[in-house]
DNA sequence: GATGCTATTGAGTATGCGACCAATTAAGCA
DNA sequence: TGCTTAATTGGTCGCATACTCAATAGCATC
């Protein structure tokens, strides 16, 4: 839809156009995979040609890197915001509300695709890296939140984060392949364990009970 | 290694041919990963031409499923034994063992390879699915003989069998990326969790244990 | 309105992939 | 021993990728 005439050209401010390449990016990745990151491909959805996308990354790696990047920030916004300090035990509820909802495939794809893809490319390795601990460092802060106000009870704020994250990336592992063989075994699975890490009441932190 | 002078020809018998270019892809797929099974790179490895490796397998797909499923096969066969029914407490020590150790790392990567590369293969994805099945049935057995011998205590082997899989695939997804900063968090946590699962006292299943 | 900067084009190279196929030749069989 | 079968060769083709670069043209500034 974002087609333009031939050899039209749209100028823009290099940080403007830069940004809508990136976002492109991010799009493409999330919806139809990393390996679908490509000059041309991103290019196209912008309607302009391949050299200008390859001119602001001379490196393709970058591009996806950058991509997967900015794909996993604003989703982890949506998932865990920022801003709402209180009510650490109402936060996760929300979160894994959110995460267990087929909005959520998309995302867990992309994990398992970014992590797949850093074996080869070292540029998007630092950058898996890096999200999977701010992931992590954004769970341990409502956790620790949750245990300062007496909600939760662990031993190590840290130690929990890691682990709930385990739960949920090994339930999303079979995202391609055979989820729906196991989904009865592991429904519940992610939140009946972070409840037993947490030191709460088996249902605590479902979403749908009343509450 | 395999090199021959070029012209040389050896002629195989079919099965033997067929059979031979499997193990090499798989191979291949465990040490390198599943993109670089090509027909070329088998050829090469096999020291033959591409178009051979393209005469057993007319879609390049196949080749590399078949690869999979070979890899799987064989490591199931050495982490798993179908023979010793005996002593499931041994065989679950054993199995934990060596899924913890390094070794297991490339076995690692082959299933989250797999599991992402099932996204755009749809024949890998019947392989892999397969393999899925075949690993969980494997332990849901150990399970169950188990529970029959009065060892464990689990309400539904499969449900048990699904979830240690589940925390087996939550750890090692992240092989390739920050592994090391979660060993600490991790490192016991699919023992334990097996051991929670199957009503034993911790360290029940802990190989390196005395006992 | 003219000028200079640079974002953008459009075509180029090189590499790797799967798929295809006629010619060759090794091996089994009469 | 000679004949037949088919395993194997050694190319080809079309397509997709990243990357390079001289030429072009939009926009801001003078």
């Amino acid at each position: 839809m974002t087609s333009r005439g031939p050899g039209k050209r749209v100028r823009k401010a290099p940080a403007e156009r830069r940004n809508e390449i990136v976002t492109t990016a991010a799009r493409v990745g999330l919806t139809e995979g990393l390996e679908c990151v490509t000059l041309r491909r991103v290019a196209d959805e912008l309607g302009v040609q391949a050299g200008l996308v390859g001119h602001y990354f001379p490196a393709a790696d970058k591009l996806v890197a950058e991509g997967f990047t900015s794909a996993t920030m604003t989703e982890l916004d949506a998932l865990l915001p920022e801003a709402d300090a209180a009510d650490p035990p109402g936060t996760l509820r929300s979160f894994f509300g959110l995460i267990s909802s087929t909005e959520f495939d998309n995302v867990s794809r992309l994990w398992l695709n970014a992590r797949h893809l850093s074996r080869y490319r070292p540029v998007l390795r630092e950058h898996v890296v890096e999200q999977e601990l701010l992931w992590c460092r954004r769970i341990e802060r409502v956790v620790a939140a949750g245990v300062a106000a007496g909600d939760f009870r662990c031993a190590d704020p840290w130690v929990a984060a890691v682990r709930i994250l385990v739960a949920i990336d090994g339930t999303t592992a079979y995202i391609n392949t055979s989820t729906d063989h196991r989904a009865a075994a592991t429904g519940d699975m992610v939140r009946t364990f972070a409840e037993a890490e947490l030191g709460l009441a088996p249902g605590a932190l479902d979403a749908s009970a009343a509450g």
